[in-house]
RNA sequence: GGUGGGGUGGCUGAGUGGUUGAAAGCGGCAGUCUUGAAAACUGUUGUGGGCGUAAGUCCACCGUGAGUUCAAAUCUCACCCCCACCGCCA
């Protein structure tokens, strides 16, 4: 969320910023709102003055055993004007609230400006495998082995739900295990192992609500929502505290199961593991300070780039131009692992900077040591990395001639010290 | 699910209608004393917002929301959350 401050003050950056984007928003009704606000506030407050001083002096007379009768009766139409102003300001309030929870943060200077295609691919690294035979795709790998049960999961859930089996389950396990134990090993992190349910004022702190309820899987009797990414309850932690500067930065990381509803995606990307509706990430998240939030990014980045470079995954980064970059972030790196059967690129990280915008929200502070002053931190995270699409790219990229697929030489350790896996 | 207790400032904790933004203690900061530190003593110490160049001034905030009243941390109602015990259960 922005400052309803920072708004008036700049206005055009605010309207630029929605243009780039491409979304409209009528700033302009906002402010009017707002002033409309604010008069009635400074109307209700010179009110409230009079009101408590005429209750001061109604203390003194009846302390005094004094008569205060008629002081008493002239005040009446006084607070029935001030519940009218108060219903008003309310009304204003709940208007300019609403409507600053639907402006998204303002995209950083560095990134480009435009739509999708305006996607800067900013490095790419490793080199796709030489395959000398013609490469199966994942979902026809996993039939093969037996690793993936995809008719069984939709019998079982519903479409688009995955069941793995057998090496293919334990490959899930090991990536994990792996994942986590090199960001808390190397990278400083702290593991977290968070709620998967989460109530309406989580969403609302990271941002996902109110924009996309449709996109979440919500309870019927209670006001809770599965979690899409581990983001949403490892940013919360720190909703509504304020932490000491000498406690920044913060690194968390933590897996979860991730789950989405993809509303409105049918018939995209539809093919086995591709997009599903129930998914494992490993999520990292820091808080930090303001002037550090732009190093902490590309340290972000490199620490997932860390984990793909590890498993031998050919990737690209990619920076994502203001029209493409999520509700909450102002700047945000793409990691597309490559994916030998389908030939493609394929999302597995997504590493944002958030700026105070998730903080302003959730209400994450934290306390200047020389000045005393307290102040929104930054919030950044980023995956590391999720997994289906990883798991498409290590099956395809790692198949053999013989139907086979090897193992990633840091995942043997989790997985018996096998070299391949292969049809049971 | 049942019963009982409770949500007050960074923390502990008083406060049941009228200078209570809120006692006291702890913690923090500044000072006195000291070669230095500790102790002791003194002072100070919440957040957000409106108006104002500023000094300043006004308003709000005692879980959340509504209500009663000239006046609410204090009374009424609803909701949320926490704790304890019982029941159920991985």
């Amino acid at each position: 969320m922005l400052d309803i401050k920072f708004i008036r003050e700049n206005i055009e950056l605010v309207k630029q910023s929605l243009i780039e984007r491409n979304i409209k928003l009528d700033i302009e009704a906002l402010i009017q709102i707002d002033n409309a606000r604010r008069k009635a506030l400074t109307g209700l407050e010179d009110l409230r003055s009079l009101k408590n001083k005429a209750n001061n002096e109604i203390t003194a007379l009846l302390k005094e055993k004094k008569d205060a009768k008629e002081k008493i009766s002239s005040m009446k139409e006084i607070a029935q004007r001030i519940d009218a102003f108060e219903a008003e300001v309310r009304a204003h309030e709940t208007q300019v609230n609403a409507f600053l929870l639907t402006i998204p943060n303002i995209p950083h200077l560095s990134i480009p400006r435009g739509d999708a295609s305006q996607k800067s691919i900013v490095r790419e690294w490793g080199n796709k495998p030489p395959l000398d035979f013609k490469p199966l795709t994942h979902v026809e790998l996993a039939q093969r082995l037996d690793i993936i049960d995809f008719p069984r999961a939709t019998k079982i859930t519903g479409s688009n739900f995955v069941l793995f089996k057998g090496w293919g389950a334990r490959l899930e396990r090991a990536l994990l295990n792996f994942m986590l134990d090199f960001h808390t090993h190397k990278h400083g992190y702290t593991e977290i192992c968070p709620p998967y349910l989460v109530n309406r004022a989580s969403m609302t702190g990271t941002g996902q609500l109110p924009k996309l309820e449709d996109d979440m899987y919500k309870l019927r009797d209670e006001d809770l929502f599965l979690i899409p990414t581990a983001e949403v309850p490892i940013t919360n932690i720190f909703r509504d505290d304020v932490l000491q500067e000498e406690q920044l930065p913060i690194y968390y990381t933590g897996y979860t199961a991730c789950f989405r509803r993809e509303a409105g995606s049918y018939g995209k990307d539809t093919k086995g593991l591709m997009r599903v509706h129930q998914f494992d990430k490993v999520e990292m998240v820091k808080f930090v300070r303001p002037e550090d939030s732009y190093a902490e990014l590309e340290k972000l980045l490199g620490n997932a780039e860390a984990i793909l470079q590890a498993l031998g995954l050919p990737y690209r980064v990619v920076m994502l131009p203001t029209g493409d970059i999520s509700f909450a972030a102002s700047k945000c790196y793409d990691l597309e692992a490559y994916a030998a059967g389908a030939d493609t690129w394929l999302e597995v990280s997504s590493c944002s900077n958030f700026e105070a915008f998730q903080a302003r929200r959730a209400n994450i502070r934290f306390r200047r040591k020389d000045t005393k002053k307290v102040e929104f931190v930054h919030t950044l995270n980023g995956s590391g990395v999720a997994l289906a699409r990883t798991v498409i790219a290590i099956m395809e990229n790692y198949q053999q001639k013989d139907g086979s697929i090897l193992i990633p030489q840091v995942l043997r350790p989790y997985l018996d010290e096998r070299e391949r896996i292969t049809k049971v």
